[in-house]
DNA sequence: CTGAAAGCGCTAACAG
DNA sequence: CTGTTAGCGCTTTCAG
């Protein structure tokens, strides 16, 4: 198994004193003589002694780790988010442990189990697209672990959470479509339970009814949060008698299998059909025509969520209100929607 | 912080025996009496009692995780790899703890503490563009730690490595060009010290030579493994009298920059210029015109190195030559390259 | 079949 | 200023 790691009883030993006279010296603590302090502090380095965290973790029952679960590292927008977490929790001493779920329920409740039992400081969490039951989190919650929603946040438990404003996205991504002069559009939506999916789809409604736009449920279909998906349902929607002149998809991930459809379909954008996504991942801006959409700050989303798990791990107790932290979108025009010169 | 979670003594004082007792019951030991064996388990069952992992953890110097280093997990390679290394780990109890360098040799260096300390079983790493010094990894090497490097890796270590046929790859690539009537060929290698770099570049030197093509070091160019600097690369290359006809980049951020570089100087692909990057990651089918590459099998890559390292776990000392896996790579010929019906 | 005791590495009262 | 003791949660000799 290799050798041994050294130990403060090591240099106790070595030093003919105690292993408290050492732990202490090695913390700098005041109560001790500073002829003494210098020769552990030399030895200890000289012998490249590293304190175990193992045995601090058992003792503080805590381990200086934050546990972040996401659906996938995969996804872009999440891989920017976590350099934000990575970002505040790595200046403020924290080391940042990823777990995918992979969209799956089960895999999440493991997840949760492990932070929690493994004795992480705190757990910072965008909830996969099968969760329906919040019970994993609220039980840790209840036993007072700090946790914090990000994205796809969770309503139905009491604590900080950072998100978009998916309504105003989408309001203004349908409000652009209508500019540019489409009549009939139509959405593909996310995953019904998902609250963002439901956000965006009223922003698109509501935008409709503002500028008083045809709506119809024939308007909208639901897809996963994947290309592939999204592939089928846009299929289903450009065969329709009635077609859209305007599809909003409720991500670029979807945006992507909606661009796929159309292509296949020989239909010409912006013209025939014009597109529009959500997130602005850098794959937008390389597709062909390339993809407006509505950009999310994923950076200071992290950045964000991880400030306020922080500071409820610092100040435990406390029982302010919690704090819902809603980040403002923008809009990205390209040439699957832009047919006029703005 | 919460209500204390319940331990072994709890359950051994309800029922008026030694937490010894308890302990091997839970571990279902032999040596217990079925009685009081099911009585110990019907409580720890109703208690929801959860071993702590830290004290196991401490008391075994093991902590059935393993660290998994990459620069970067927004990079979709290597988000594919790490499922790869997750499906063989979870099947065989261990879990996945992602560490990301950021390209960072600093960073690395404390990634690679953070694993060593944290008592983590064992760790796969692909290696930073920007670490020359092997020390850190040789440390924990030398103390008798399972290592094994996957893509990026240290030649100077003896340990399993898993890497694709780079220089094969590369000369499949630079043949294709070749084959679809290129003259001019020029490669945007990836950083020098990187060994997958000069494999890559020697693959390619290696078709010019065979086929008799010409060989200039002005034809070459080094970047970043980023699109950013495949970029600026590839303008001078587009700026040269003699200007290419045909390029194969090292990968396929580098293939973005290159592609980006062409559509912005007006060049028509493939006619004009042909391109080629490698490892086929998912956006490279959607690009315009899709870009060809050359397919890794990362996901395999990572079963692989997962493979090899919880050997490596559970037989310590078995001091057997170390393996070098040698993955294939397969050619992926899109419209970015395609001049010819083949 | 079961209990008492020691110890993983470290810190924090409690004595000197 | 420094040493002794106890304990974080668990397993594992060693004694019954």
């Amino acid at each position: 198994m290799g050798a041994k790691s050294i130990t403060i009883k090591d240099i106790a030993r070595e030093l003919n004193i105690s292993t408290s006279t050492v732990s202490r010296a090695l913390r700098d603590s005041s109560e001790i003589g500073a002829e003494t302090k210098k020769r552990v502090l030399e030895l200890a380095h000289r012998l490249d002694y590293n304190p175990n965290p193992v045995a601090l973790s058992l003792l503080n029952s805590q381990s200086n780790d934050i546990g972040v679960i996401v659906p996938e590292i995969a996804n872009p927008f999440f891989a920017i988010v976590i350099a934000g977490i990575e970002d505040v929790a790595f200046a403020q001493g924290y080391h940042v442990v990823i777990y995918q779920s992979h969209e799956d329920y089960e895999r999440e409740v493991l997840n949760v189990k492990h932070i929690y039992n493994r004795r992480k400081d705190g757990l910072l969490v965008s909830i996969a697209t099968t969760t329906t039951d919040y019970s994993h989190f609220k039980h840790i919650h209840d036993r007072g672990f700090p946790i914090v929603f990000f994205d796809r946040i969770c309503e139905e438990i009491d604590t900080h959470k950072v998100s978009v404003d998916d309504f105003d996205g989408a309001y203004t991504a349908t409000e652009h479509l209508i500019n540019q002069g489409c009549e009939r559009i139509a959405h593909v939506s996310g995953p019904d339970h998902l609250l963002i999916s439901r956000r965006r789809l009223h922003g698109y409604r509501a935008a409709l009814l503002d500028y008083g736009k045809p709506i119809s449920d024939d308007w909208v279909v639901a897809s996963a949060y994947s290309p592939d998906s999204a592939l089928e349902a846009t299929r289903v929607l450009l065969a329709r008698a009635d077609r859209p002149d305007g599809i909003f998809a409720s991500s670029d991930n979807i945006a992507i299998g909606c661009h796929a459809a159309i292509t296949e379909a020989g239909l010409s954008m912006p013209n025939e059909i014009a597109l529009i996504g959500f997130s602005d991942l850098p794959m937008a801006a390389l597709m062909n025509p390339p993809l407006s959409s509505v950009a999310q700050p994923a950076f200071e989303m992290g950045r964000s969520a991880a400030e306020l798990l922080i500071n409820l791990i610092r100040n435990p107790g406390e029982h302010t209100t919690s704090i819902s932290n809603v980040l403002k979108t923008k809009l990205i025009a390209r040439k699957s929607s832009l047919r006029l010169i703005e």
